[in-house]
DNA sequence: GTGGTCTAGACCACG
DNA sequence: GTGGTCTAGACCACT
């Protein structure tokens, strides 16, 4: 399984759920094409509502990473994202506070880089095993 | 005044503020020493409850950022924070969606560097734009 | 061939099936006498489900726009229809919402006016671009 | 009340609800600035379950047609929207088929034209009696 | 079997 | 009090 939920994490399942499916669409586990699991499928899997799964699909499916072929389930998209100003703008207002607490920490420049590093090579690594 | 509150964003209040005075603290517009204002008197001035700047404020006092005294408000702490593996744990945790997002919009490496080297810098220049 | 089926629309299979055929009547393609091909001989051409292709058949004899003539196939019948109140109030009622969002997205009278032509004369000209 | 139900219609209730209030904020019953119901509350006026109105409430919010305030409700956006063309396309692919089956009962061009003025001038006034 | 919709009840964070 | 989230069970349209 290509993912695995933190249940007692603060962050909400579903958002795990899609920060998963995303990772491994760019990492290559799931690849142009690929179905997902039905909603009621990985749900069990996951042990968690369809739902909870249905309401990601969605999410997924309005960002364009994935689509609804009539009764034969979800599959990925190809991705020509861009980036516009806006994203640029939103993810810097989600990263401030972040790297505020890191500074607070007493975390220094190099230490910094070294965690942006290791983060960005990971996110690779997170769809294998699909 | 150091902080704005953004009414509309999607982030809590709560941590707006909190993220604030620490970023004022980091920049040094609040130095060991300094008094915060009331709870009454910050509450009012940014328009939100007086409740959310106390609960702000206990927040910073139990992370140690500031100190009660007796009766007499609340002063800036020195800053003598370290960074354990939890924290570093922590940071990573929050990170990674949010990387995930950015190169899932196909931001490429130099950019992501830019991106980080603007906010790390940022965070220098004061509690503004937060 | 006078259809073509777009497996990604939110539009049910059965319902663009249906739409394409009786614009292909009205606009000639189809002519009063004319043998419609089998559920199973258009099923495969299209690459759909034969039931879905007998449903809309069974539809459309429901409808007059059709006869089953012992075992020998579909024929396109004349087409003599009229339009109720009834029928009048349903179109209204489906065509209100798009209404609606279009003018919440700022079209105007003119161009209101002017999408209206293209699509009125457009379905003259036969199943494509459905 | 600005918005009734019809619970035997085929149309989805979020849809009619969703429907209901752009077409309240187009005629002017809803203006910019003004409070929304809370989910409950109009649930409950409307006898429909709290998440229906919330599903509703979300959609217009990824629309941009309100915007919440923290545990404040929602409240109406100023709109400046504009329609790109895919937008177009989309409300050309949902009105051909209605299009083309008015044309199979063979209503005409006069009076195809006088229905279309008809909603037209009837949208704005679907949000009044607020 | 697929997802879509609706209902319902519960708990939580926030202010 | 507000919306956010999760669970759960039901019925439906479609293929």
């Amino acid at each position: 399984m290509f993912v695995e939920i933190d249940e007692k994490s603060e962050i909400p399942i579903y958002r795990q759920l899609k920060t998963s499916i995303i990772s491994a669409i760019l990492s290559g586990g799931l690849k142009e094409g690929d179905r997902l699991p039905s909603v009621r499928q990985l749900g069990s899997d996951l042990g968690i509502n369809l739902h909870t799964v249905n309401k990601v699909y969605n999410i997924l499916k309005d960002e364009g990473y994935i689509n609804f072929l009539r009764n034969q389930g979800a599959y990925v998209n190809a991705i020509p994202k861009t980036c516009n100003n806006e994203d640029l703008m939103d993810f810097e207002k989600k990263l401030q506070p972040i790297i505020i607490e890191m500074r607070a920490k007493n975390i220094g420049r190099e230490q910094f880089d070294e965690i942006m590093d290791l983060i960005w090579n990971h996110v690779l690594e997170g769809g294998k095993g699909l």
